[in-house]
DNA sequence: TCATGAATAGACCGTTCGGTCTAGTCTTTC
DNA sequence: GAAAGACTAGACCGAACGGTCTATTCATGA
């Protein structure tokens, strides 16, 4: 069996993750993933006996453990907090590079939309506390209090989901590199907070 | 023809509006919309001959200036941007809690999910910046130089956008209430900046 | 070497999709 | 009151949808 990187199982898992992200799990017919992955019907159902929703929860669970890594490879190197949520944010905009389609941030596309099913809804839920959680973990490792690492972690996100929708509406990633420097940067603070 | 506001054209954006909002363009069928708004196939067609599309246009359209409709019952009575800025994150938790089901953010909704013909993504992309560009008027009007309004305007926009994911993913309108604060508010500002 | 289950292969099915078309009904105007 | 166009009404269409089913091939252990 072996499941190897390109076995045909992780190969639909991708190309789903891919397309569902790309124009949205209704949008995506079954057959442009097995034409993109190359697989036929009958290998699907017997990896996926639940068929488009079972395979749009393993191409969320996929998508998920991709960006806890990516999170990974941002914090663990950091010196400080900051610095590991401005690497991440680098790193989400060379993602977001990558595409030729401005594409829906992964974080929120493969958990909102899916099958209509309340049971895939609560699976979304959980993954993205899931997420959440991770990163006030990294938060706390920096010696953050918890109540602390928490607050940043949310305003992390936010900011991550907020600025990928504008970089998405403008095409441009620019506004996911300046994220960083706007929350912990030497430069504004989020607003200069000057007038008002 | 009187176009009043139970026309059937109306009707037919209203519903449809609040279907793509709620399901996403393509998860929505005509013939749901069609049922909800008690129009028959033929009306739809007289009212907009290229059909889906054609509606999904007009809906967007609708929504965005229900958007602008709010921004200005908060910004214009609003003594300051700060102020402004947190009435308008109280209008929007509100419109967030009166759905049952926890939408997408109209701002982004309509303009994300829809066709995939590029002049609908062209026409979603022009009405993006129109909002935005409203933000910023907004706040240039408060006495904002032009260059702080924009950054301001960016800024409450990628916090919308954010908080409005992140109330979604939690099926809670709270953080959208604690956006107005966390920016401008006096407790924290964002990140307390302290230890890090 | 052969038996067995995993995996592949794709023809096929009922349903629903968005869209067309023709017929009928109002409403307005001479 | 008849002509004309705006509008309503829904039967109908081909295409595409997700899903099922049977046949076949491949891999593995006895």
């Amino acid at each position: 069996m072996m499941q190897s990187d390109r076995s045909t199982k992780n190969r639909l898992i991708a190309v789903a993750a891919l397309l569902f992200r790309q124009k949205g799990y209704h949008a995506t017919g079954l057959s442009e993933v097995l034409a993109t992955a190359q697989v036929p019907k009958g290998s699907l159902y017997h990896h996926f006996p639940d068929g488009k929703s079972d395979l749009a929860r393993a191409a969320a669970d996929w998508t998920a453990t991709q960006i806890i890594q990516i999170m990974d490879d941002a914090f663990v190197p950091a010196p400080d907090f900051a610095t590991g949520a401005t690497t991440l944010c680098y790193k989400l905009a060379k993602l977001f590079d990558l595409q030729t389609t401005a594409a829906t941030c992964p974080i929120s596309a493969l958990l909102f939309d899916g099958p209509e099913s309340e049971s895939f809804r609560a699976h979304a839920e959980a993954t993205f506390d899931r997420l959440a959680a991770h990163l006030a973990h990294h938060a706390q490792r920096q010696g953050l209090s918890e109540a602390d690492a928490t607050a940043r972690a949310e305003t992390l996100l936010i900011a991550i989901e907020g600025g990928w929708t504008l970089a998405r509406a403008r095409r441009d990633s620019a506004v996911l590199r300046r994220l960083a420097q706007s929350l912990f940067g030497a430069g504004l603070r989020i607003p200069p907070a000057a007038p008002m």
